[in-house]
DNA sequence: CATATTAACTAAACCGATTTAGTTATAAAC
DNA sequence: GTTTATAACTAAATCGGTTTAGTTAATATG
């Protein structure tokens, strides 16, 4: 029951602990131990169940078979989502994952991904509050190994996986004018993330596009801290309106269940006097009462690829161009949007 | 930029690595270093933003700063809330989370838990599969620091921190059944872990305690890989049953979800002619068509109660005896069992 | 003035692996 | 019968810290 080492192995079967650490790492051909011997030590090894501490090796190697996952918030589904697959894919790959949530905070983000480096993950995926330009440049100065998830920074050449937040909103407000409704609002968060703003260009192209005038008062923007009762005020603001709007866009999932809390406490019928749909989605939203037209995230690729592209940093045979991924996105239709 | 060590910080200002190690690990007063020297190190190590490498230190001192969470699956919503708090709270006492899903696979399990071993860390956080016996048996035999969580071995006298799911399903049953309704079907998990089981003796109990006779037919038990499909087929059976059910309690909140998808879908009217409650929830479950009658789990404090055991642990001034926690659970009350 | 004490350090062992640069004994080549 | 090659190993350095057991010089004590 008691932890065997390298060096009790070595001891009890009289050969160098080299012998043993070449043999138990598969080097053991290569570096012409005898057939004997390497059944020998692999024997003993399994028969005292001997797995080697990471951490020495990871000191002595300079990895560490580890990545880091630096998220908003690991709470939310649809990182949650992310997580799951990216600790999938890594664990198949032999990685362990560690994260940490900055829950928006840069100055968090920088310690997080300070802290991580100082864990010598191998790689970082990180999903960014964008208010770390120099610790990601700094990163990609270094040539150290990761990907950007989710949100990137535009102007900084690195890798990153994300969606099509701009074709998101862009599509989700078409469809809701193409059904004819014209006075849409717009519920999203105070700027300062570039997929916020992307999904705020995406809903102005679309009423651009059916040649509807933008109208200022219709883009509630709500802060992340207190949205809640942020949205309920933008609700009541965007239904009385000297001209009330006759359909809603939520820039993310839990604007939309704020959103739709507020109309239903209001008893204003969804879709009838105003529909809605949201970009990101909660896994009731095809239950919820109206059932919620959503613009759906393709989270399982997000985590796949950009563990992909960091596997090929990391083992160093990546192609020297920076890769950026922008998935599609997908317009679930259901019913809060009127259409069916 | 490039990074500094402990040996180049001594050699640029002529002390010694052990000096310089006292220093910035706060050691300095208690060994005599004088101020003097103390300034200049700490000065040097600031200026040169000097970080000890984690796995060295980890390796000396035989801990890592880290603790292992394994949950059965880190994009279920119930999971992923937990170990939010667990992170947060984790973070805030200088420790790092790093985490592995089980996907309910007892073997996987072990191996995770080996693997969270070989990495040092310095205790362990589990949701079981609870098929694991030996090896968590093993860990109280090593005193190796953790703190089952959701599910525990109940012959096993280790540390946990659950709910009380028997008065969970005896609660919600109890609220359909002080509600006139008494045919009550029952849509679980195969058996297999003891969360379940608790589950459905909590559904019996309070059938009991009403003077119900319970009935087999009623209680449809679904495996966990197929549970979509084998929902739906439990739905249809309990509603055509010879004597159809009124009501339905599910186990968990995806069984709900399946379920009332399938309900809806047969236009069978909730709660009007079957009323339903869910053991947990997601986080739609308010705003669904009719808004779902939920037992709430209390996720924060599971998180949090399960890392000030851990850490009691780990700091080894914990009390002797195990510790288990039963935290109670609330029946947030909704328009599906028809009581609103 | 010899001895004990203290302040202010440091050399070197150690944690548990990996890896480089050899060594030794035997077999093959010339 | 040397020399060369090869098979089968191993000693020791290394990774970057922590920690134990001293050392040295200055000061205090009797």
């Amino acid at each position: 029951m008691k932890r065997v080492f390298l060096k009790d192995i070595a001891k009890d079967l009289n050969v160098s602990k080299t012998t043993v650490s070449l043999v138990l790492n598969n080097k053991g051909d290569e570096n012409k131990i005898s057939q004997d011997t390497q059944q020998k030590i692999i024997a003993y090894a399994k028969e005292h169940s001997y797995v080697p501490n990471q951490l020495a090796r990871g000191l002595s190697r300079g990895k560490s078979e580890t990545i880091g996952l630096v998220i908003p918030n690991i709470s939310d589904i649809f990182y949650a989502r992310i997580a799951g697959f990216i600790e999938r894919k890594a664990k198949k790959l032999g990685y362990t994952v560690i994260f940490s949530s900055s829950y928006e905070d840069p100055k968090k983000e920088g310690e997080l991904i300070q802290s991580m480096l100082n864990r010598q993950v191998d790689g970082l995926i990180i999903a960014s509050t964008q208010q770390n330009r120099e610790e990601i440049q700094s990163l990609k100065a270094n040539d150290f190994p990761f990907v950007l998830i989710d949100r990137h920074y535009p102007d900084n050449e690195t890798d990153y996986v994300i969606v099509d937040n701009f074709e998101g909103t862009k599509k989700a407000t078409a469809h809701l004018l193409s059904l004819g409704r014209r006075k849409i609002g717009f519920v999203t968060l105070k700027p300062g993330l570039e997929v916020i703003r992307q999904r705020l260009l995406g809903y102005q192209k679309a009423l651009e596009i059916f040649g509807i005038e933008p109208i200022d008062e219709l883009v509630h923007e709500v802060s992340r801290e207190n949205y809640e009762e942020e949205t309920v005020n933008g609700i009541k603001q965007l239904v009385q309106f000297p001209n009330a709007v006759d359909a809603i866009v939520f820039a993310t999932h839990y604007l939309t269940a704020a959103g739709l809390r507020e109309l239903k406490r209001l008893n204003i019928k969804v879709p009838q006097e105003v529909a809605i749909v949201s970009f990101d989605e909660l896994e009731a939203f095809d239950l919820t009462d109206p059932a919620i037209t959503a613009v759906t995230q393709p989270a399982a690729d997000i985590g796949n690829v950009a563990v992909d592209i960091l596997m090929d940093k990391i083992k160093g045979d990546a192609p020297l161009t920076q890769m950026g991924r922008v998935l599609d996105i997908e317009l679930a239709i259901r019913r809060s949007c009127g259409s069916v």
